[in-house]
DNA sequence: AAGTCGGGGCC
DNA sequence: GGCCCAGACTT
């Protein structure tokens, strides 16, 4: 049963509590706003210990609005690669050339003018806006709605939008008008390491444990409320590592839907046969040498699961390199410079010493 | 409001 | 095997 709560009550405690407890994070040490921005859209539906190691390469690398700006795709997407959600790092560089034109090189530090630029939503918006500049909005995300959602015993469905915009709005309220952003930090770290996503909530070590309504309803467990998401579609595709003495295939995929702009190996929706997999390097005007089947592998993605068969193809060197749409590349090469999906990552080994 | 978009860690 | 993660964008 939800119960109002006087959120003002609880906004020193958590402060308090997170003076003690804060984690030391690279971007949290020194928050210049690209250094807040780039962390925020890393850690969009990705752990913060999954983003650390990025994080440094990609500030190393690019240390500026400007140095983003400017980087060819393939490099960008190699410093994403692995990350996931590749499109959030495509927008990245969109919005920063939008600030380069628009507002000198320099990130806005206004919430509605940070909202409008490519892939910087609500939460991200106000989480740059609040740490960055101090600005007293709220930055609600996965962590503040289930914190919130248990402090206040609320079973609404929190994938409802009206039930975030409520958040934002009751938020707002509260927000301490000099520590905007330690708050809203302070809100995610209670639920990154006390009132965690998977697994028992720490409610002893909570400081809301005294007010907390789903502790003392004894619902801390059901909440927060979710519909029930519906299962992944499950897709066979058939993956080729076609090599000569020293070379392997690869191709770009589009610039549009899933993993795009990365590049992969050749490979096709359903199971073929040795005899199609064949056929099809001979239309390309190949010769082929020996194949042999490669073990099966699965790659779960959000929405979708790849059932993958493989093959590795050896021919010989061919006469002619340019292959519409494909490139033959040093498998070491391939390291340093194409983004190859981890999708891939059973195939990728195969594409050296196999033969 | 529902679907698309990655990858990995934890239970 | 299913969960969710410092979500945003498109349809």
């Amino acid at each position: 049963m939800k119960k109002e709560i006087n959120l003002k009550l609880v906004v020193q405690p958590l402060l308090d509590w997170y003076d003690d407890h804060r984690r030391i994070l690279p971007w949290r040490e020194e928050a210049t706003p690209y250094r807040v921005w780039v962390s925020e859209i890393m850690l969009q539906q990705t752990r913060v210990e999954a983003v650390k190691p990025y994080f440094e390469r990609f500030v190393g690398a690019l240390p500026t609005i400007e140095h983003l700006a400017n980087l060819n795709e393939d490099a960008l997407m190699k410093l994403w690669e692995g990350l996931g959600y590749y499109n959030r790092v495509r927008n990245m560089q969109k919005a920063a050339r939008v600030i380069i034109e628009k507002y000198n090189g320099k990130m806005p530090g206004d919430y509605k003018q940070l909202l409008e630029l490519p892939g910087i939503g609500s939460y991200t918006a106000g989480a740059i806006a609040s740490i960055a500049f101090q600005i007293p909005v709220p930055a609600v995300d996965g962590n503040v709605l289930r914190v919130i959602s248990r402090l206040t015993a609320d079973e609404s469905d929190i994938m409802k939008q009206s039930v975030r915009k409520d958040m934002e709005n009751k938020l707002l309220q509260v927000m301490p008008q000099k520590r905007a952003g330690d708050f809203n930090q302070a809100l995610m770290e209670l639920g990154a390491m006390v009132c965690i996503p998977n697994g028992m909530a720490k409610c002893e070590m909570c400081p809301w444990y005294h007010y907390c309504e789903a502790r003392k309803q004894g619902i801390v467990m059901e909440l927060p409320k979710k519909q029930p998401k519906k299962k992944r579609k499950i897709e066979e595709r058939t993956v080729v590592i076609l090599q000569d003495r020293n070379k392997v295939m690869i191709q770009k995929r589009p610039s549009k839907g899933l993993l795009a702009g990365l590049y992969e190996f050749p490979n096709f929706l359903g199971s073929l046969s040795e005899e199609e997999v064949l056929n099809w390097v001979k239309e390309k005007g190949l010769l082929p040498i020996r194949i042999q089947k490669l073990e099966d592998s699965k790659h779960i993605f959000s929405h979708i699961e790849w059932h993958m068969k493989g093959f590795v193809v050896r021919i010989e060197e061919p006469q002619d390199m340019n292959f519409k749409g494909y490139l033959f590349v040093d498998p070491d090469q391939t390291k340093k410079e194409y983004s190859i999906p981890s999708a891939f990552a059973a195939y990728t080994k195969f594409s050296k010493y196999l033969f």
